[in-house]
DNA sequence: AAACCTTACGAAAACGTTTGCGTGTGGAAA
DNA sequence: TTTCCACACGCAAACGTTTTCGTAAGGTTT
């Protein structure tokens, strides 16, 4: 089992110096012809490739960006990872990927790990611990340390940085609207329990779009889902019997779960009640019928947070100061779930 | 802004060299009682951490693990990622994912990327391409620099090294036999075209069960589909007017795009046509009905490769020496698209 | 022949660690 | 007083690079 061949392998088996191969290899005009060419013609016979790490700890750079994200078993975010991947291997950036699962503690130890070293900056989308616990220390020292980093989607308002989020509010506003422009008046909202940050601002942009068209607000039409993971029973409860003619769901989940309980209930949909979810994922697609919904533009989320990372990373310092927040456009994509065609 | 913190700014802050400050940090007996608290409580007051880099380069190992997959946003693939952090964590390494993006190039490039310092090891799915290409020297190269690799679902019989796989012919079989077991005897197969091996082995399990029931193979009941993302059409000419009364997917995809288009040519699933996917997600989970499926449990499959991988690092010489194939078994889901209560 | 300039290369420092070994200091034993 | 031994610490090498600077050899100019 041959190992890496490094420049002192490569120098010692030519009889030179170490600077030699090194310059020989970046075809330094300092290094006669002759010298070159042996040199790379070995380089290459030994498949010679520089050590990484030896690169980082010299120029001080890993070209690494860190990706921390509550799971990794999700569709949105896998999708922000591909727009993050892209970016970062078009500038020649390598991604390291974490998932903190939600947890706090994890999120800390990945983060601190990836800090001491391993990652240049940040990407980050914060676990629902930490948006309870509001303890953003972590976040703080690593840009102390001059690490940049980038919120995204989960963001956190207290923490001064480059974000990248949609308008979570206009896009509930949006979806609420497209129901009742196609007639719904009673329309119920499955959302999420309020310290979860999108929860509570597309609940806002729900709330805001009744009151443009006079609806009252209803305190029985509102159900904040606590645990995500045994959503079906309180949606079924919640929606039974409830005197209603749409619903919208903040997440593609709460989406498909309605579907389900209002079909068990003997409801069409979207004939009796018509459904609107959030996240144009796999489900919403597939699902019978197709779930109209409002997109966030995951990979577009990840492409522009890994552009101003990497502008930060490469900026000079007048960039440095500033801190941008971008703003992606959520867009409506009408499936079936809400045509009302056969009235 | 400050700096990252190191033993040499230690040092010298605290007039001391640099390895009275290391050693005092590792609490040696050989630095004083004193000397040592002063240190620590220095190095805590300014956060200290190593620099992995540093310490990478110096123990010639940099304690992560390099993932390499076809697709990122793919729910199997995110599953057994699941279960590889959860081993690495476990065991103090990191886990750096790279997608191929099914293409040979991308494999190749993030390959020797991370093989010039930046992992110890390799958990790799191949990509499509690569399969169809037969090119291998990616992967043998690296493992013939001392880098162990572990191969997992979509394998490479002729490269010899731990692998992780399901037997999916058997897997097939199962899902087969379940079809015959409740009735179906006209058994239409939706798979891949034969290079991916995971297709052919399926479509091998499925005429193995057939013939078992001395069913005889017909052609016309098999498809083999080369480009998945535009299927729909594919199957809904082929299903068109065919007298079968079970289909079996190959995977989820295909499984539910069967159900959506017997349901716009009037059958009904289960009552009219059966359908048995393979790979357990949420899609097969959710969708109405809810389909009965073959589980690949992607997670285990990831906590198999990861220690794999890792005894494989942390082992002596001996271990390393064999190679290891560990087949997870698969097991049977049974949900709604197979009931047959109905008849 | 002296002074100078190219050419072609090597030495060494630096990045941040760890660690084996050397060494100065002080006190205790002889 | 001499010898010896802990003790507490520093030196230096090593990991693999890159890059600045120094320099020997040889040739060219005056």
């Amino acid at each position: 089992m041959k190992q890496k061949v490094t420049l002192k392998q490569i120098a010692k088996e030519l009889d030179v110096s170490i600077s030699t191969v090194s310059k020989a290899l970046k075809d330094s005009v300092e290094i006669s012809l002759d010298t070159r060419q042996k040199v790379k013609a070995f380089a290459k016979l030994y498949n010679y490739k520089p050590n990484n790490i030896a690169l980082s700890l010299k120029n001080r750079k890993t070209k690494t960006i860190g990706v921390i994200i509550p799971e990794i078993v999700h569709h949105f975010f896998t999708t922000v990872i591909g727009g993050v991947e892209k970016v970062a291997n078009e500038k020649g950036y390598n991604v390291i990927i974490c998932s903190s699962n939600n947890s706090f503690d994890k999120e800390v130890i990945n983060m601190e790990m990836l800090a001491s070293g391993s990652a240049d900056g940040f990407i980050l989308s914060v676990a629902k611990e930490t948006q309870l616990k509001k303890d953003y220390h972590h976040i703080e020292e690593t840009m102390s340390q001059g690490m940049p980093v980038v919120l995204f989607d989960r963001i956190i308002d207290e923490v001064v940085c480059d974000k990248v989020i949609i308008d979570d509010a206009k896009g509930a506003q949006t979806a609420t609207n497209h129901l009742l422009t196609i007639g719904c008046k009673k329309i119920a909202i499955l959302t999420t329990v309020d310290y979860i940050s999108v929860g509570k601002l597309r609940t806002n942009g729900y709330l805001r779009a009744l009151r443009a068209y006079d609806i009252p607000e209803k305190e029985e039409l509102i159900l904040k889902i606590e645990d995500i993971d045994n959503c079906e029973t309180e949606i079924s409860d919640f929606l039974k019997d409830k005197d209603i003619d749409a619903v919208f769901a903040v997440n593609e989940l709460f989406a498909v779960t309605a579907a389900k309980v209002l079909n068990n209930q003997g409801k069409n949909v979207p004939e009796d009640v018509a459904i609107i979810g959030f996240t144009d994922g796999i489900l919403s697609k597939h699902f019978i019928p197709s779930l109209t919904t409002i997109s966030q533009h995951g990979e577009d989320m990840g492409v522009r947070a890994a552009k101003l990372l990497i502008d930060k990373l490469e900026g000079d310092d007048a960039v440095t100061e500033e801190y941008r927040t971008v703003i992606i456009d959520t867009s409506l994509i009408q499936r079936q779930s809400t045509k009302k065609t056969k009235s």
